[in-house]
DNA sequence: CATGAATGAGCGTTCATTCAT
DNA sequence: GATGAATGAACGCTCATTCAT
């Protein structure tokens, strides 16, 4: 019956801390998220009980969509390389595009505010992702490490790719190729 | 010129700073390091202007430091295998057993505080390092690819290990054999 | 004229600010307070114009509960001591079995939430009370002092021994009879 | 060699602290405090850790304060109603006369702040005084009584006094000798 | 130079009250 | 009337840096 809690302002909230801990850090204070977003300091702590959780929601989410981005249209069939890719394709892309969430997720990854939990969750949204790893690699040097840690290399690899791909984009399409064949070759 | 104890205070400083940062994150106090350094908090603003300043200058002789471990030793001749072989064992070595250090790169690695010129300073000096790699993907899918790009692409495979390394010390050697070979294949 | 289930809302509200009061002290939030009576938190304030206004509210009908308790079953005619022994009886049972409550009075007491007014009419409703103290006191050392005086007085005494019957309630019986004694010699 | 730490801001922040508890209750924020006390408000937290800390500190030097006065300039020897009677006189005059003091006294009582520890010190600081309230009650209705019990019960005695002559100055007298005469028979 | 107190802007979070639904 | 989100001033405390001693 109350005023229902916005869905909108909820997505500014977020908007607004990847932008705001995209150009000032992990520190970025609250009230200026909340200025940014166009809402009142206070309303930061209706959609989330403190910072750290809105940072462990944001991880989350941005850890969602791009697990959906690399799955979004992925061939079908048996054509593993094909299938990897495509993912090596549309993540690169998705990261030389987002360049505030991806900065958002790099703070994320190495700092210890995101619980054990949540990166967890995270890894299990990604299954179909880790499993295409599984396969890629069923025959190569890692065929007997663990997937998590294959996922880890390629993680590696796809990070370095998008950091030169946004530092000299004109080379774009040279560094996500010979990335993806380096990668490639890695895995077999 | 004598710098009567400094260098001892320097030292001291350096140190707490590198615990500190590893066990609170960038954020810790200078306060807290001065003290954990056994020095009055003013006196790390003596030895080093600001605390960015601390911060790049630890960043600095954590780069030199790995770089001077992993060429230390380093097998002469043409193996171009053993040589990068022998890094990367100093390599995941050195970080599996300085973990604190190596969290500080990473800290650092991924903040802004520390400058374009000592990140180039680092990289300079680590100029041997990267000749390797540029040697050892001659002939691979990197062949034409910068060097420092390369460089970027196997930091990324150690880091890995190491995480991994340390995460699950007991198969620390399994990650180390097949971290090897899938760096060697991806630079092959 | 009627209120649907108005009232039992409006008990809910002092009950749990009598819980939340007792526990957290004044400043426990009224949302809190809303949550334990099960109420949205909005609906305090349809029931009491301000968080003051529930205080004073409930100092009042805290004060007529106390004045109702030592005056039920007051034993009628002259033996103004065995009256004074059955009110030291009924309140220092009714407080050691009221901790919230008593809590709570003693919170509100030193405040200066409650209105002069308000404790007035505290003061009022137990005028039945105050006589006994001024009749119990005719003859001794207080035969000229203010009635309110003296009953702030025996308040004193009566409060401490709550105190200690609660601390030590194996020695409840013995703290009740030496302060009544004790008491009593005071007003004689 | 550095500033030394200043007994006066100390003893500034001591003084304001109790002169805004008293006029505003616990609530009284720090930085108003420090305001009062003509010190930066971070100073505060040099002196005193913790808003907490400042209070049980000065929960204990006023009830020194407190203990020294009553106990300064007592008659020697055996006449205990001429000491009962010198501390009475002296606690309450140095109540009326110290308001603010008395105050943060009555709200420390209550609230839960104070630390069972430092009541413990308070309390065995003002041994001298209790051990007086014993023989003072040696005869009595309490002489079976704890001493403890014994004090709280003459201090609910002085409280009540305090606060009538506070309130009614021109009659001071009369309230501390009803008062005085009203302990006494209560000890005796 | 050594020391550690001084400084005050800034932070994350709370909360009584209002008001859109 | 019922509901609970909206509001923003206020709070206790921190901290990099300065500077009196």
């Amino acid at each position: 019956m109350a005023r229902p809690r916005s869905e909108d302002r909820r997505n500014a909230i977020l908007m607004a801390t990847t932008e705001l801990i995209a150009e000032q850090g992990l520190g970025a204070p609250t009230a200026a998220i909340a200025k940014r977003a166009g809402v009142p300091n206070g309303s930061i702590f209706t959609y989330f009980k403190t910072k750290t959780d809105l940072l462990n929601v944001l991880y989350i989410e941005l850890s969602r969509e791009m697990t959906d981005t690399v799955l979004a249209r992925m061939p079908a069939g048996d054509d593993i390389r094909a299938q990897f890719h495509h993912l090596w394709e549309t993540w690169t892309s998705w990261g030389a595009a987002n360049l505030s969430k991806r900065r958002v997720q790099t703070l994320l990854n190495v700092s210890d505010l995101v619980t054990e939990q949540n990166r967890n969750t995270a890894y299990e949204y990604a299954d179909a992702v880790y499993e295409l790893f599984r396969r890629a690699s069923a025959r190569g040097a890692l065929r007997n490490s663990p997937t998590r840690y294959i996922g880890g290399l390629v993680h590696g690899l796809a990070e370095t790719t998008m950091d030169f791909i946004v530092r000299n984009p004109r080379k774009a399409q040279q560094f996500r190729e010979a990335g993806f064949e380096a990668a490639w070759r890695m895995l077999n």
